[in-house]
DNA sequence: TATTATTGTCACTAAATGAGACAATAAAAA
DNA sequence: TTTTTATTGTCTCATTTAGTGACAATAATA
């Protein structure tokens, strides 16, 4: 049996994406002391979730990415890095996605494809935290920073995409020069091994910290950085301009 | 305007399927000196492709995938490592698409989704070369085994998907006891330090990699396998099942 | 001027890895 | 039966890397 007709505007929202397919990210940033993310709340419903977004038809997926989190955080440059895709059945939740339309005074006739099986690939950015005001968009109450060990609970499978980017944000620790990203770009060598202590979870030892790094030959050393404080002061390090991806 | 009503045999025939998502499977095998995939040819259109499909609308990403490669291997016990998805605009062509399709004498009004755009999730199998006589499916003439530094031009994206699983193997090889897959239940030193070698595509010191994958407490040893050559026998070894995922 | 907290660096130890040496041994050759 | 051959298992020593503590240098404070 052929399926009815669909209403128009129907199908000229949903021809503007391509179908069943999201993305999500997860978006880190270092307030100094904690590693974070980013959490949006959804007006009305107690829902929070990842920050995502579809793709359009005529962009690529990464293009997609770039845009939705440069959207939210107002950065231009932006590390990111696609780290899995989740397509499990059961993953979608159309009465949640109903809710979030419905108390957002959308049409639920013109939005269907949103209430359809959606698989999500997932990436994760890494942001300098200073540099950002993150703004709610029209669908979201709020969005601001979560510690990753105080998260609320997200909708979905959004705990186990949080989850797998934390894993494979510390595999590439050592391999992708993970710390420039979440830094100013001069920083102290204490700063430095804190976002390592707070991406791996774990203390780390100053000396052997140091040693390590400095054997790197990938830092540059820059004038001391006087704190006011009563004690000797530590050099500023950049990353050697070559090294950046 | 609002599009055109479909024919009934597209809907049906599309509807059973994820629309614009595929998989694409680089699978793995090991013939005791070179590392190997399987790669398919089309029809009469000398095209050679990586073994691929869709996703059924009542099943997960990863089930699909699993029962592709089972189908094409006839194995039941795969070891399936999801690495990326790519989404370019540019990696669909539909051009070749259709080709196929005439080739096999397939309707093109019943086919038309498969001429659309698609982003595709590609993973990689690990099999044991020996257990698998290969069999060509319906659209393909051949599936047959290349050594990865004699892959023939592959169509689309897919020598990029084969460069990202082979370093996305690579980085996995320490830590995701790789071997094992590879290899027969039991095996020799040099079998296992050959598959290393192989993926690695360098070679290794004997004594040292025999010594590294020994201190690592993995393996049991069996007894000695006398290969009727003019020299000391080896051990077999196998992997500890406890350690087996 | 002494005190305080933190930093940069060194020294010593322990562990891991590189590189070669060599005896043991299964089968073939003499 | 003895010798030869190729490969394996293991050992030793050198080199590199990492763990651990010690300590002097130094900004600001008391």
């Amino acid at each position: 049996m052929a399926e009815k007709i669909k209403n128009e505007s129907e199908i000229t929202e949903s021809k503007k994406f391509m179908p069943n397919l999201s993305y999500d990210s997860v978006i880190f940033g270092f307030n100094g002391k904690q590693l974070k993310i980013l959490i949006l709340e959804y007006h009305n419903t107690g829902f929070f979730a990842l920050p995502g977004g579809f793709v359009r038809r005529n962009e690529s997926l990464d293009d997609a990415v770039k845009r939705g989190v440069r959207h939210r955080t107002g950065l231009d440059r932006i590390y990111l890095e696609q780290f899995h895709t989740f397509g499990d059945i059961e993953r979608s939740d159309s009465e949640a996605m109903m809710r979030i339309l419905e108390e957002n005074g959308m049409d639920l006739k013109t939005n269907q494809w949103m209430l359809d099986r959606f698989l999500t690939v997932a990436y994760y950015a890494l942001i300098n935290y200073d540099e950002v005001t993150p703004r709610p968009d029209k669908l979201s109450d709020s969005i601001s920073w979560y510690s990753i060990d105080e998260l609320p609970a997200l909708m979905m499978d959004h705990k186990k995409i949080v989850e797998k980017a934390l894993q494979v944000l510390r595999e590439n620790l050592e391999k992708k020069l993970i710390g420039m990203n979440l830094l100013p770009p001069k920083f102290t060598m204490k700063q430095l091994q804190q976002v390592y202590e707070a991406i791996l979870g774990e203390n780390l030892r100053r000396t052997t910290f140091q040693r390590r790094i400095l054997s790197m030959d990938i830092l540059e050393r820059h004038d001391k950085l006087f704190q006011g404080k009563a004690h000797k002061a530590p050099y500023l390090y950049s990353f050697k301009s070559e090294k950046i991806i």
